[in-house]
DNA sequence: TCAGATTCTGGCCGATCGGTCAGTACCGTT
DNA sequence: AACGGTACTGACCGATCGGCCAGAATCTGA
Protein backbone atom coordinates (compact mmCIF):
# COMPACT_ATOMS: atom_id res chain seq x y z
CA UNK A 1 0.00 0.00 0.00
CA UNK A 2 1.46 3.19 -1.19
CA UNK A 3 1.09 6.39 0.86
CA UNK A 4 -0.99 7.66 -1.70
CA UNK A 5 -3.80 4.97 -1.40
CA UNK A 6 -3.51 5.27 2.42
CA UNK A 7 -4.27 8.60 1.95
CA UNK A 8 -6.85 8.22 -0.11
CA UNK A 9 -8.40 6.12 1.84
CA UNK A 10 -7.90 7.74 5.22
CA UNK A 11 -9.09 10.80 3.49
CA UNK A 12 -12.29 9.03 2.68
CA UNK A 13 -13.25 7.67 5.86
CA UNK A 14 -12.99 10.99 7.37
CA UNK A 15 -15.02 13.05 5.23
CA UNK A 16 -17.77 10.25 5.42
CA UNK A 17 -17.33 10.38 8.74
CA UNK A 18 -16.88 13.58 10.28
CA UNK A 19 -17.28 15.39 7.06
CA UNK A 20 -15.27 17.18 4.11
CA UNK A 21 -15.36 20.69 5.53
CA UNK A 22 -14.74 19.95 8.90
CA UNK A 23 -11.61 17.37 8.06
CA UNK A 24 -8.34 19.50 7.71
CA UNK A 25 -5.62 18.39 5.32
CA UNK A 26 -3.21 18.67 8.67
CA UNK A 27 -5.75 15.94 10.20
CA UNK A 28 -5.63 13.70 7.54
CA UNK A 29 -1.46 14.32 7.37
CA UNK A 30 -1.82 13.39 10.64
CA UNK A 31 -3.13 9.91 10.80
CA UNK A 32 -1.63 8.90 7.89
CA UNK A 33 1.60 9.93 10.03
CA UNK A 34 3.08 12.68 7.24
CA UNK A 35 3.09 16.50 6.68
CA UNK A 36 0.25 18.50 5.83
CA UNK A 37 2.94 19.39 2.33
CA UNK A 38 3.49 15.94 1.20
CA UNK A 39 -0.92 15.43 1.11
CA UNK A 40 -0.62 18.43 -1.27
CA UNK A 41 2.13 16.57 -3.16
CA UNK A 42 0.03 13.65 -3.97
CA UNK A 43 -2.64 15.58 -4.30
CA UNK A 44 -2.41 18.92 -5.86
CA UNK A 45 -6.25 20.27 -3.62
CA UNK A 46 -8.50 19.30 -1.47
CA UNK A 47 -11.01 19.16 -4.03
CA UNK A 48 -8.65 16.87 -6.09
CA UNK A 49 -8.50 14.57 -3.27
CA UNK A 50 -12.42 14.39 -3.46
CA UNK A 51 -12.77 14.11 -6.92
CA UNK A 52 -10.13 11.09 -6.84
CA UNK A 53 -12.37 9.73 -4.12
CA UNK A 54 -15.55 9.78 -5.15
CA UNK A 55 -15.02 9.29 -9.15
CA UNK A 56 -14.70 5.97 -9.36
CA UNK A 57 -18.07 5.27 -8.26
CA UNK A 58 -19.53 8.03 -10.33
CA UNK A 59 -18.13 6.46 -13.76
CA UNK A 60 -19.49 3.15 -12.83
CA UNK A 61 -22.88 4.93 -12.24
CA UNK A 62 -22.90 6.92 -15.79
CA UNK A 63 -21.97 3.55 -17.63
CA UNK A 64 -24.87 2.04 -15.66
CA UNK A 65 -26.96 5.20 -16.92
CA UNK A 66 -25.60 4.39 -20.49
CA UNK A 67 -25.63 1.13 -21.11
CA UNK A 68 -29.18 1.45 -19.97
CA UNK A 69 -29.79 4.23 -22.30
CA UNK A 70 -27.75 2.55 -25.17
CA UNK A 71 -30.10 -0.88 -24.97
CA UNK A 72 -33.11 1.26 -25.77
CA UNK A 73 -34.19 0.83 -21.92
CA UNK A 74 -33.84 -2.19 -19.35
CA UNK A 75 -36.28 -4.17 -16.86
CA UNK A 76 -37.29 -2.23 -13.38
CA UNK A 77 -35.80 -5.65 -11.78
CA UNK A 78 -32.84 -5.27 -13.69
CA UNK A 79 -31.96 -1.99 -12.92
CA UNK A 80 -32.88 -2.49 -9.52
CA UNK A 81 -29.85 -5.54 -8.83
CA UNK A 82 -27.10 -3.69 -10.75
CA UNK A 83 -28.12 -0.25 -8.63
CA UNK A 84 -28.00 -2.29 -5.70
CA UNK A 85 -24.32 -3.66 -6.75
CA UNK A 86 -23.39 -0.62 -7.24
CA UNK A 87 -24.19 1.01 -4.29
CA UNK A 88 -23.12 -2.29 -2.06
CA UNK A 89 -19.51 -1.72 -3.79
CA UNK A 90 -19.03 1.82 -3.35
CA UNK A 91 -20.12 1.70 0.05
CA UNK A 92 -17.85 3.50 1.93
CA UNK A 93 -18.41 6.66 -0.59
CA UNK A 94 -22.34 6.43 -0.93
CA UNK A 95 -22.42 8.56 2.86
CA UNK A 96 -20.38 10.91 1.54
CA UNK A 97 -22.07 11.75 -1.75
CA UNK A 98 -25.80 11.08 0.06
CA UNK A 99 -24.82 13.11 3.16
CA UNK A 100 -22.80 15.91 1.62
CA UNK A 101 -23.76 16.10 -2.17
CA UNK A 102 -26.11 19.10 -1.34
CA UNK A 103 -23.71 21.19 0.54
CA UNK A 104 -20.89 20.37 -1.13
CA UNK A 105 -22.60 21.18 -4.89
CA UNK A 106 -20.36 24.05 -5.72
CA UNK A 107 -17.07 21.37 -5.78
CA UNK A 108 -17.25 20.09 -9.79
CA UNK A 109 -17.20 16.22 -8.90
CA UNK A 110 -20.34 16.65 -6.60
CA UNK A 111 -22.34 18.54 -9.10
CA UNK A 112 -21.61 15.66 -11.26
CA UNK A 113 -22.87 13.20 -8.61
CA UNK A 114 -26.41 15.48 -8.30
CA UNK A 115 -26.44 15.06 -11.67
CA UNK A 116 -26.12 11.51 -12.42
CA UNK A 117 -29.04 11.13 -9.61
CA UNK A 118 -30.82 13.49 -11.53
CA UNK A 119 -30.86 11.29 -14.28
CA UNK A 120 -31.70 7.69 -12.46
CA UNK A 121 -34.62 9.83 -11.51
CA UNK A 122 -35.62 10.41 -15.11
CA UNK A 123 -34.89 6.71 -16.39
CA UNK A 124 -37.88 6.22 -14.00
CA UNK A 125 -40.05 8.56 -15.44
CA UNK A 126 -40.39 10.30 -12.01
CA UNK A 127 -41.60 13.27 -13.75
CA UNK A 128 -44.40 11.51 -15.21
CA UNK A 129 -45.93 8.99 -12.66
CA UNK A 130 -48.28 10.06 -9.84
CA UNK A 131 -47.39 11.44 -6.87
CA UNK A 132 -47.79 8.06 -5.65
CA UNK A 133 -45.59 6.48 -8.17
CA UNK A 134 -42.91 9.81 -7.64
CA UNK A 135 -42.79 8.99 -3.83
CA UNK A 136 -42.23 5.27 -4.05
CA UNK A 137 -39.28 6.08 -6.40
CA UNK A 138 -37.78 8.59 -3.98
CA UNK A 139 -38.50 6.35 -0.52
CA UNK A 140 -37.23 3.13 -2.19
CA UNK A 141 -33.56 4.62 -3.60
CA UNK A 142 -33.41 7.13 -1.23
CA UNK A 143 -33.81 4.38 1.57
CA UNK A 144 -31.37 2.12 0.77
CA UNK A 145 -28.98 4.90 -0.23
CA UNK A 146 -29.85 6.27 3.18
CA UNK A 147 -29.93 3.52 5.21
CA UNK A 148 -26.64 2.43 4.11
CA UNK A 149 -24.96 5.68 5.08
CA UNK A 150 -26.48 5.87 8.28
CA UNK A 151 -26.22 1.74 8.80
CA UNK A 152 -22.31 2.34 10.39
CA UNK A 153 -23.52 5.78 12.61
CA UNK A 154 -26.43 3.92 14.07
CA UNK A 155 -24.56 0.97 14.90
CA UNK A 156 -26.37 -1.02 12.91
CA UNK A 157 -26.09 -4.35 10.44
CA UNK A 158 -22.02 -3.53 10.72
CA UNK A 159 -21.62 -7.59 10.99
CA UNK A 160 -23.99 -8.46 8.97
CA UNK A 161 -22.93 -10.35 5.63
CA UNK A 162 -23.26 -8.67 2.65
CA UNK A 163 -24.91 -11.21 0.76
CA UNK A 164 -27.61 -11.14 3.37
CA UNK A 165 -27.55 -7.33 3.18
CA UNK A 166 -27.71 -7.69 -0.48
CA UNK A 167 -30.63 -10.48 -0.75
CA UNK A 168 -32.68 -7.95 1.52
CA UNK A 169 -32.72 -4.89 -0.10
CA UNK A 170 -33.40 -6.63 -3.43
CA UNK A 171 -36.38 -8.13 -1.86
CA UNK A 172 -37.54 -4.41 -0.27
CA UNK A 173 -36.99 -2.80 -3.60
CA UNK A 174 -38.91 -5.83 -5.64
CA UNK A 175 -41.84 -5.20 -3.22
CA UNK A 176 -41.96 -1.54 -3.50
CA UNK A 177 -41.60 -0.94 -6.84
CA UNK A 178 -41.65 -4.05 -9.40
CA UNK A 179 -45.26 -4.20 -8.47
CA UNK A 180 -46.07 -0.58 -9.33
CA UNK A 181 -45.91 -1.53 -13.26
CA UNK A 182 -45.27 -5.05 -14.55
CA UNK A 183 -44.15 -4.16 -18.01
CA UNK A 184 -40.45 -4.56 -18.52
CA UNK A 185 -39.62 -1.23 -19.93
CA UNK B 1 -41.48 39.47 12.14
CA UNK B 2 -38.47 40.83 14.64
CA UNK B 3 -34.55 40.66 12.99
CA UNK B 4 -34.45 37.59 15.88
CA UNK B 5 -37.22 35.71 13.84
CA UNK B 6 -35.74 37.02 10.60
CA UNK B 7 -31.92 35.69 11.32
CA UNK B 8 -33.31 32.20 12.53
CA UNK B 9 -35.43 32.14 9.34
CA UNK B 10 -32.28 32.83 7.10
CA UNK B 11 -30.00 30.55 9.16
CA UNK B 12 -32.10 27.56 8.77
CA UNK B 13 -32.24 28.27 4.80
CA UNK B 14 -28.44 28.51 4.69
CA UNK B 15 -27.39 25.74 6.99
CA UNK B 16 -30.18 23.42 4.89
CA UNK B 17 -29.10 24.34 1.90
CA UNK B 18 -24.89 25.26 1.91
CA UNK B 19 -24.62 23.78 5.29
CA UNK B 20 -23.82 24.71 8.47
CA UNK B 21 -20.00 24.75 8.09
CA UNK B 22 -19.97 26.48 5.00
CA UNK B 23 -22.36 29.25 6.18
CA UNK B 24 -20.56 31.82 8.32
CA UNK B 25 -21.99 34.52 10.33
CA UNK B 26 -21.37 37.22 8.37
CA UNK B 27 -23.44 35.55 5.23
CA UNK B 28 -26.31 35.45 7.54
CA UNK B 29 -26.18 38.89 8.51
CA UNK B 30 -25.09 40.29 4.82
CA UNK B 31 -28.80 37.98 4.16
CA UNK B 32 -30.19 39.93 6.37
CA UNK B 33 -28.70 43.29 6.60
CA UNK B 34 -27.21 43.86 9.63
CA UNK B 35 -24.19 43.35 11.43
CA UNK B 36 -22.30 40.22 12.05
CA UNK B 37 -21.85 41.16 15.71
CA UNK B 38 -25.76 42.06 15.88
CA UNK B 39 -26.40 38.33 14.83
CA UNK B 40 -23.82 37.39 18.02
CA UNK B 41 -26.03 40.12 20.28
CA UNK B 42 -29.33 37.60 19.68
CA UNK B 43 -27.61 34.56 19.44
CA UNK B 44 -24.73 33.89 21.71
CA UNK B 45 -23.13 31.39 19.88
CA UNK B 46 -23.51 29.80 16.14
CA UNK B 47 -23.88 26.86 17.86
CA UNK B 48 -26.85 28.09 20.19
CA UNK B 49 -28.34 29.99 16.56
CA UNK B 50 -28.59 26.31 15.32
CA UNK B 51 -29.79 24.98 18.81
CA UNK B 52 -32.62 27.02 18.18
CA UNK B 53 -33.47 26.21 14.90
CA UNK B 54 -33.25 21.76 15.47
CA UNK B 55 -34.39 22.42 19.27
CA UNK B 56 -38.69 22.61 18.33
CA UNK B 57 -38.34 19.63 15.90
CA UNK B 58 -36.46 17.22 18.62
CA UNK B 59 -38.80 18.60 21.32
CA UNK B 60 -42.08 17.30 19.16
CA UNK B 61 -40.15 13.90 18.34
CA UNK B 62 -39.01 13.70 22.30
CA UNK B 63 -42.85 13.94 23.23
CA UNK B 64 -43.86 11.43 20.41
CA UNK B 65 -41.44 8.61 21.91
CA UNK B 66 -42.22 9.65 25.29
CA UNK B 67 -45.53 9.55 25.05
CA UNK B 68 -45.62 6.11 23.13
CA UNK B 69 -43.14 4.64 25.99
CA UNK B 70 -46.13 6.08 29.06
CA UNK B 71 -48.94 4.35 27.02
CA UNK B 72 -47.08 0.68 27.16
CA UNK B 73 -47.03 0.68 23.37
CA UNK B 74 -48.65 1.86 20.53
CA UNK B 75 -49.48 0.49 17.09
CA UNK B 76 -47.13 0.68 14.23
CA UNK B 77 -50.09 2.19 11.95
CA UNK B 78 -50.57 5.08 14.80
CA UNK B 79 -47.05 5.42 15.19
CA UNK B 80 -46.05 5.58 11.56
CA UNK B 81 -48.75 8.67 10.93
CA UNK B 82 -47.96 10.31 13.95
CA UNK B 83 -43.85 10.58 12.76
CA UNK B 84 -44.86 11.23 8.99
CA UNK B 85 -46.92 14.14 10.64
CA UNK B 86 -43.87 15.18 12.59
CA UNK B 87 -41.97 14.94 9.64
CA UNK B 88 -44.13 17.09 7.65
CA UNK B 89 -44.34 19.91 9.91
CA UNK B 90 -40.63 19.98 10.75
CA UNK B 91 -39.84 19.23 6.76
CA UNK B 92 -37.39 22.47 6.83
CA UNK B 93 -35.23 21.27 10.00
CA UNK B 94 -35.22 17.77 7.90
CA UNK B 95 -32.66 17.93 5.37
CA UNK B 96 -30.76 19.47 8.09
CA UNK B 97 -30.76 16.65 10.89
CA UNK B 98 -30.22 14.04 8.55
CA UNK B 99 -27.87 15.40 6.08
CA UNK B 100 -25.79 17.04 8.63
CA UNK B 101 -26.72 14.82 11.77
CA UNK B 102 -23.34 12.60 11.36
CA UNK B 103 -21.20 15.39 10.54
CA UNK B 104 -21.93 17.42 13.30
CA UNK B 105 -21.91 15.09 16.17
CA UNK B 106 -19.93 17.21 18.29
CA UNK B 107 -22.64 19.71 18.52
CA UNK B 108 -24.46 18.98 21.66
CA UNK B 109 -28.00 19.54 19.44
CA UNK B 110 -26.95 17.28 17.04
CA UNK B 111 -25.85 14.44 19.45
CA UNK B 112 -29.22 14.92 20.45
CA UNK B 113 -31.05 14.39 17.27
CA UNK B 114 -28.99 11.66 17.04
CA UNK B 115 -30.12 9.62 19.96
CA UNK B 116 -33.29 10.23 19.13
CA UNK B 117 -33.15 8.87 15.85
CA UNK B 118 -31.85 5.84 18.04
CA UNK B 119 -35.08 5.55 20.55
CA UNK B 120 -37.16 5.51 17.68
CA UNK B 121 -35.07 2.34 16.03
CA UNK B 122 -35.41 0.63 19.15
CA UNK B 123 -39.03 1.15 19.33
CA UNK B 124 -39.72 -0.42 16.26
CA UNK B 125 -36.95 -3.64 18.07
CA UNK B 126 -34.85 -3.08 15.49
CA UNK B 127 -31.85 -4.93 16.95
CA UNK B 128 -33.64 -7.94 17.45
CA UNK B 129 -35.55 -8.30 14.40
CA UNK B 130 -33.64 -10.65 11.05
CA UNK B 131 -31.92 -8.52 8.76
CA UNK B 132 -34.98 -7.85 6.47
CA UNK B 133 -36.95 -6.77 9.12
CA UNK B 134 -33.60 -3.93 10.49
CA UNK B 135 -33.44 -3.21 6.64
CA UNK B 136 -37.17 -2.71 5.59
CA UNK B 137 -37.16 -0.16 9.16
CA UNK B 138 -34.00 1.53 7.47
CA UNK B 139 -35.49 2.20 4.20
CA UNK B 140 -38.97 2.61 5.24
CA UNK B 141 -38.11 5.75 7.45
CA UNK B 142 -34.74 6.60 6.20
CA UNK B 143 -36.51 6.96 2.59
CA UNK B 144 -39.75 9.07 3.69
CA UNK B 145 -36.82 11.46 5.71
CA UNK B 146 -34.02 11.09 3.08
CA UNK B 147 -36.89 12.13 0.70
CA UNK B 148 -38.45 14.83 2.01
CA UNK B 149 -34.75 16.17 1.99
CA UNK B 150 -34.03 15.39 -1.07
CA UNK B 151 -37.18 16.64 -2.78
CA UNK B 152 -36.88 20.13 -2.70
CA UNK B 153 -32.45 19.81 -3.83
CA UNK B 154 -33.96 17.96 -7.12
CA UNK B 155 -36.49 19.68 -7.93
CA UNK B 156 -39.21 17.10 -7.12
CA UNK B 157 -42.20 17.53 -5.48
CA UNK B 158 -42.25 21.33 -5.08
CA UNK B 159 -45.44 21.83 -5.90
CA UNK B 160 -47.17 19.21 -4.75
CA UNK B 161 -49.94 19.31 -2.37
CA UNK B 162 -48.84 18.94 1.07
CA UNK B 163 -52.36 16.54 2.11
CA UNK B 164 -51.23 14.56 -1.40
CA UNK B 165 -47.67 13.64 0.10
CA UNK B 166 -49.12 12.94 3.41
CA UNK B 167 -51.10 10.40 1.83
CA UNK B 168 -49.01 9.17 -0.51
CA UNK B 169 -46.00 8.44 1.94
CA UNK B 170 -48.59 6.69 4.63
CA UNK B 171 -49.32 4.23 2.12
CA UNK B 172 -45.64 3.64 1.28
CA UNK B 173 -44.76 2.83 4.90
CA UNK B 174 -47.79 0.94 5.70
CA UNK B 175 -47.17 -1.53 2.60
CA UNK B 176 -43.25 -1.52 3.68
CA UNK B 177 -44.00 -1.78 8.03
CA UNK B 178 -47.18 -2.84 8.80
CA UNK B 179 -47.27 -6.05 6.73
CA UNK B 180 -44.33 -7.66 8.73
CA UNK B 181 -46.28 -7.40 12.04
CA UNK B 182 -49.94 -7.25 12.64
CA UNK B 183 -50.17 -6.97 16.06
CA UNK B 184 -50.37 -3.48 17.28
CA UNK B 185 -48.26 -3.44 19.82
C1' DT C 1 -35.76 66.31 29.50
C1' DC C 2 -33.09 62.86 30.90
C1' DA C 3 -31.56 58.37 32.84
C1' DG C 4 -31.42 53.57 31.96
C1' DA C 5 -32.16 49.64 29.08
C1' DT C 6 -32.07 47.63 24.78
C1' DT C 7 -30.29 47.19 20.33
C1' DC C 8 -26.70 47.51 17.22
C1' DT C 9 -21.97 48.34 15.15
C1' DG C 10 -16.84 48.71 13.59
C1' DG C 11 -12.74 47.15 14.79
C1' DC C 12 -10.02 43.93 16.61
C1' DC C 13 -8.23 39.22 18.26
C1' DG C 14 -6.39 34.43 18.06
C1' DA C 15 -7.00 30.34 15.61
C1' DT C 16 -7.31 27.64 11.62
C1' DC C 17 -7.73 26.95 6.98
C1' DG C 18 -5.85 25.61 2.03
C1' DG C 19 -2.06 26.44 -0.54
C1' DT C 20 2.95 27.94 -2.03
C1' DC C 21 7.81 27.58 -2.11
C1' DA C 22 12.65 26.94 -1.36
C1' DG C 23 15.22 23.55 0.08
C1' DT C 24 16.40 18.81 1.88
C1' DA C 25 16.55 13.63 1.90
C1' DC C 26 16.39 9.64 -0.65
C1' DC C 27 16.45 6.90 -4.71
C1' DG C 28 18.25 4.12 -8.80
C1' DT C 29 21.37 4.82 -12.88
C1' DT C 30 25.56 5.62 -15.17
C1' DA D 1 31.20 9.29 -6.92
C1' DA D 2 28.30 12.24 -9.33
C1' DC D 3 23.89 12.85 -11.13
C1' DG D 4 18.79 13.76 -11.92
C1' DG D 5 14.38 12.79 -10.60
C1' DT D 6 11.06 11.64 -7.10
C1' DA D 7 9.39 12.13 -2.50
C1' DC D 8 8.98 14.94 1.24
C1' DT D 9 9.24 18.84 4.71
C1' DG D 10 9.16 23.33 7.61
C1' DA D 11 8.15 27.81 7.28
C1' DC D 12 5.41 31.02 5.65
C1' DC D 13 1.33 33.51 3.28
C1' DG D 14 -3.31 35.62 2.68
C1' DA D 15 -7.92 34.74 3.71
C1' DT D 16 -11.60 33.61 6.59
C1' DC D 17 -13.60 32.07 10.57
C1' DG D 18 -16.22 32.65 15.36
C1' DG D 19 -16.13 35.52 18.95
C1' DC D 20 -15.17 39.78 21.99
C1' DC D 21 -15.58 44.54 23.36
C1' DA D 22 -16.02 49.48 23.91
C1' DG D 23 -19.00 52.56 22.55
C1' DA D 24 -22.69 54.69 19.56
C1' DA D 25 -27.53 54.81 18.42
C1' DT D 26 -32.21 54.06 19.52
C1' DC D 27 -36.00 53.42 22.39
C1' DT D 28 -38.81 53.83 26.76
C1' DG D 29 -40.92 55.38 30.84
C1' DA D 30 -40.86 58.85 34.54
Amino acid sequence: MTLHDDLRDIALHEFASAGYAATSLQRIADLAGTSKASVLYHFESKERLLAEIVSPALDDLEQLIGSIADAGGIGRADFVERFVDLLLQHRQVVPLVINQGATLDDVPVMHRATELMRRVAELFRLASGSTLEKLRFGVAFGGVAYTLAAAERLGLNGEIPIDEVRSALLEILHDLLVPADFRTA
